[in-house]
RNA sequence: GCGGGCGUGGCGAAAUCGGUAUACGCAGCGGACUUAAAAUCCGUUCUCUUUGGAGUUGGGGGUUCGAGUCCCCCCGCCCGCACCA
């Protein structure tokens, strides 16, 4: 019995379709183009599961799609920068370039070894000056439509290190690395203007309906639009005014106090000579930013003693600095309405201030009274003068257009969303090509010097960003007045990296960073495939980086990305021993029920299936698969066992089901003393009841494969394949191949090799090339499917009694009503279940059910 | 707290429009081949049962000739966001 040599196969056929430059492709206008994208891996140096399903996924699709004729991009590229190549170069000596080079070419090794239909022409890296030296281009664009700005602004600063931490590097107030506490530290840093396309990017995003709906969703909430009114008060005994921002100025008759933010300058100006105000900022500044902490806090506030204007009545109001009042949102401070809203009516009660209902439910009359549960929903103004009796949205433009006319306030769209900070005070990114010079300012850098090239002779033992401690590399003329002026040190956010790189595909060499013909035949990418992780960042810089560019004039559609797929993630069981200790899954065995070390022979806690991660030990790596199974197994049991959107549970048996199931459709071709019809042999004129069966069975694979590909159903197009291969077992058996089941049969093998070859493109194109195809499988038309082979003649309907289930009646298709209904009635089980009763009605739906009701 | 999703055999999961629930696989059990094992192949497996059937898609109710699918209530799990005024 033969067995599929996987490791002379797979090598073999990727030779091949790389001599044969299957997957390079060029703008063609003659065909409809496709254009497939899975999110591009980081090259930490090894491919983990989750690229191999991401790639597997895109994959199929790109395969399906070029044999249905589509002109298909499918390219690949490398997230190239980051942080983790500059803590390798602390820890290991090694430089940040040559760490990632080394990584890339690893990981594209393995990448090749799944067999991918790559147009590896296409490659790039981000780090690479070919392609950082046109994002230069494009931020200097972006800079010039004020898309691009400069501004102060808070960050975590460790000064141990001298470095700028994300927010996910400060742990419990302390720098991951250094463990000094992080003291925060207003700098100059550039921003891009996401909020300029607020408004566009939650409207457009209406119109992404191959987008996931959640994904949707998310944004939406990211964005976060929301009306409402800003208002100023008058302070007693101050000049200055309190503006607050409000959803809710309809309530303004409820309102009992106004509180600040912590961080509100009048609050820091008031603390001065307030020590016990200053201590309650201290103590916010102090606790903790973890959710836990938030959560937990209760509602408190300081008395400032200053007393606030009623708009409207003669009435003031005190004024508090309050723990639940953020800064970064609307104007850093509130009025309270406790009627209205639950925080404002927990704070009203600790501090005995006013609750004055001013909304009642449309069904309740104006007794209605709010204690302990705020009421939040729309209703009907009461208590509140000139707006009683109105409801709630009518109360606020009418409110609003009073503000308005005595100018004390306005109307307004607020989002949650802001701009979005781009300076990394590290190295290894794309410098931020400006010069700032003390005389003139800031400059950028003019064309013809860009691009602006990392130096390669960094330090990074010194603490601090190694651009800035470098002796020579900042130093440069000013562009304007030529005196000595300085480079700006910061490069840009790695997110920036990625907000363009879909584009740079369509023409990776060019000398533009856009080559206008090349994105104009290829954008938008057709379907992108990624991690949920990325649903807000990423593909939210993305589509307004879409955006600024287009303005440029460098691309002209609405959005890069027309379809959407979410994959899940790839999961194992964990194992720990009796210290607590993880385990690798190649540590401990199964021992009877139990599992035990494989050494040591102790017994192992299993735990629950979880994401696949080095902290928890339960990975498998997918060369040492590929190297046990081969590309195609792993690529097979990658798509056969979950929905695609679904987790996916990496089991040993089920990659031994799926290496099971190749050999078993490579052996398909050897049946003993049978000789099969060569390739393109005309179909015979007749053919016995069982081949008939057969090609029905095959015609139904075809079209049912077709639609589960199409609708990212793929472990419902493997179960197929495996039900045509089971099918054409049980022929074989038969052992009836005169009357043109020989020629079936062939057929048969030849749907099976490519209804499986965008999942396991090599088995696929050896069983063709086997078959006795010349021509590659990789360049061959899908399979069409014929409709009249499909459509069976007889149907098996069942037949029930007051909707239970009581037999089945063969009858030929579309047969009239009334002979369905006598055959159903004939039937024995049905008699009895009848018996003694009146049929009432019989329900019968043509070829499906019939249903009598008595 | 708000928003979203999910719940089907021992396990991963199918079930297109409301029309034969459990396809396909994993695991198990029995068998064939073998000195033996591996590999492979065949059979079998929702539960109860008086062998007539009866029950079963987290639980309860409803709509319908008919509900895994639609509606209401409840339970459980997962994900996202969050003092957003």
């Amino acid at each position: 019995m033969s067995r599929y040599n996987f490791r002379e196969t797979e090598p073999k056929w990727q030779k091949r379709w790389d001599d044969a430059q299957c997957f390079e492709v060029s703008e063609d206008t003659d065909q409809p183009k496709y254009y497939v994208l899975e999110m591009f891996p980081y090259p930490s140096g090894r491919i983990h599961m989750g690229h191999v399903r991401n790639y597997t996924m895109g994959d199929v699709v790109a395969r399906y799609k070029m044999a249905r004729g589509f002109n298909v991009l499918h390219p690949m590229g490398w997230d190239a920068f980051g942080l983790p190549a500059e803590n390798a170069a602390m820890e290991r000596k090694i430089h940040p370039a040559e760490w990632t080079y080394d990584n890339i070419a690893n990981m594209r090794d393995q990448l090749r070894m799944l067999g991918l239909s790559i147009d590896w022409s296409r490659e790039l890296a981000t780090c690479h000056p070919g392609y950082y030296e046109h994002q230069q281009r494009l931020f200097l664009d972006l800079y010039e439509r004020d898309l691009a700005y400069r501004r102060e602004s808070w960050v975590n600063w460790d000064p141990a290190d001298n470095t700028v931490l994300a927010n996910e590097q400060v742990i419990d107030g302390k720098g991951w690395r250094s463990g000094a506490p992080v003291e925060k530290r207003l700098l100059s840093q550039w921003f891009f203007k996401i909020t300029e396309y607020a408004e566009d990017l939650l409207q457009a995003l209406e119109g992404l309906d191959r987008w996931p709906d959640r994904v949707r969703l998310m944004q939406q909430n990211w964005i976060g639009r929301s009306e409402g009114a800003f208002i100023s008060f008058d302070l007693d005994g101050r000049d200055d005014r309190l503006e607050v921002y409000t959803t809710r100025p309809d309530t303004i008759f409820g309102m009992s106090f106004c509180a600040l933010s912590p961080n509100h300058p009048l609050a820091t100006e008031l603390a001065e000579d307030n020590s016990d105000l200053a201590a309650f900022i201290d103590d916010c500044n102090r606790m903790g930013t973890s959710e836990e902490a938030i959560e937990k806090a209760e509602k408190k506030g300081v008395d400032t003693g200053i007393r606030v204007r009623h708009p409207f009545e003669d009435r003031t109001v005190p004024l508090y600095v309050a723990n639940f009042v953020l800064m970064e949102y609307g104007t850093g401070a509130i009025f309270g309405c406790p009627s209205g809203d639950q925080r404002d009516l927990d704070f009203a009660h600790k501090y005995g201030l006013d609750v004055i209902t001013v909304v009642r439910p449309a069904s309740a009359d104006d007794s209605f009274q709010v204690t302990d549960e705020c009421y939040a929903t729309d209703g009907v103004l009461m208590n509140s003068e000139f707006l009683n009796g109105l409801d709630v949205d009518t109360a606020k433009s009418q409110v609003i257009e009073r503000f308005e006319a005595a100018e004390t306030g306005r109307g307004t769209v607020q989002y949650r969303l802001r701009d979005w900070g781009i300076s990394r005070q590290r190295y290894w990114g794309c410098p931020i090509p400006v010069i700032h010079c003390s005389a003139c300012g800031v400059s950028p850098v003019p064309a013809a010097d860009l691009p602006v090239l990392l130096p390669d002779d960094v330090e990074f033992d010194a603490p601090g960003n190694p651009l800035d401690v470098h002796p020579t590399w900042s130093q440069v003329a000013c562009p304007k007045c030529g005196a000595d002026a300085r480079r700006d040190t910061d490069t840009m956010d790695t997110f920036v990296d990625s907000s363009w790189y879909f584009a740079r595909f369509c023409s990776p060499r060019s000398d533009v960073a856009l080559d206008r013909d090349a994105v104009d035949y290829w954008l938008p990418v057709d379907q992108y495939i990624g991690g949920i992780e990325h649903a807000i960042l990423h593909l939210l810089y993305s589509r307004f980086f879409t955006r600024a560019i287009r303005g440029a004039g460098h691309l002209d559609v609405d959005e890069p990305f027309a379809g959407l797929f979410t994959q899940g993630m790839v999961c194992h069981e964990t194992y720990k021993d009796d210290a607590g200790k993880w385990l690798y899954p190649e540590e401990v065995k199964a021992d009877g029920d139990a599992m035990i070390h494989v050494e040591t022979g102790q017994p192992i806690k299993v735990g629950r299936s979880e994401s696949m991660s080095k902290s928890k030990r339960n990975v498998v790596d997918p060369e040492a698969i590929i190297e046990s199974y081969g590309a195609d197994t792993a690529r097979l049991f990658m798509l056969s066992d979950s929905p695609p959107e679904r987790d996916l549970e990496w089991t040993d048996s089920g990659v031994e089901g799926a290496w099971r199931y190749i050999n078993r459709v490579y052996r398909m071709l050897e049946i003993d003393g049978l000789t099969l019809p060569s390739a393109n042999t005309p179909a015979p004129g007749q053919f016995s009841d069982s081949a008939l069966d057969l090609r029905r069975q095959v015609h139904k694979a075809i079209q049912g494969v077709s639609d589960d590909i199409e609708r990212f159903r793929f472990n419902r197009a493997v179960a197929r394949v495996r039900e045509l291969t089971n099918a054409m077992a049980e022929f074989a058996e038969g052992g009836d191949f005169s009357s043109g089941g020989d020629w079936a049969y062939r057929e048969a093998i030849e749907a099976v090799a490519r209804l499986l070859s965008p999942m396991t493109p090599h088995l696929s194109e050896e069983l063709w090339a086997r078959l006795g195809h010349n021509m590659l499988l990789a360049d061959s038309a899908w399979p069409e499917w014929d409709e009249a082979l499909i459509v069976e003649d007889a149907v098996t309907i069942a037949v029930q009694v007051n909707g239970k289930l009581r037999g089945t009646v063969d009858l030929a298709r579309g047969i009239a009503q009334e002979e369905a209904e006598s055959a159903a009635l004939a039937l024995d089980a049905v008699a009895r279940a009848i018996e003694g009763k009146d049929i009432r009605k019989v329900i019968v739906v043509p070829n499906r059910i019939i249903n009598v009701v008595v």
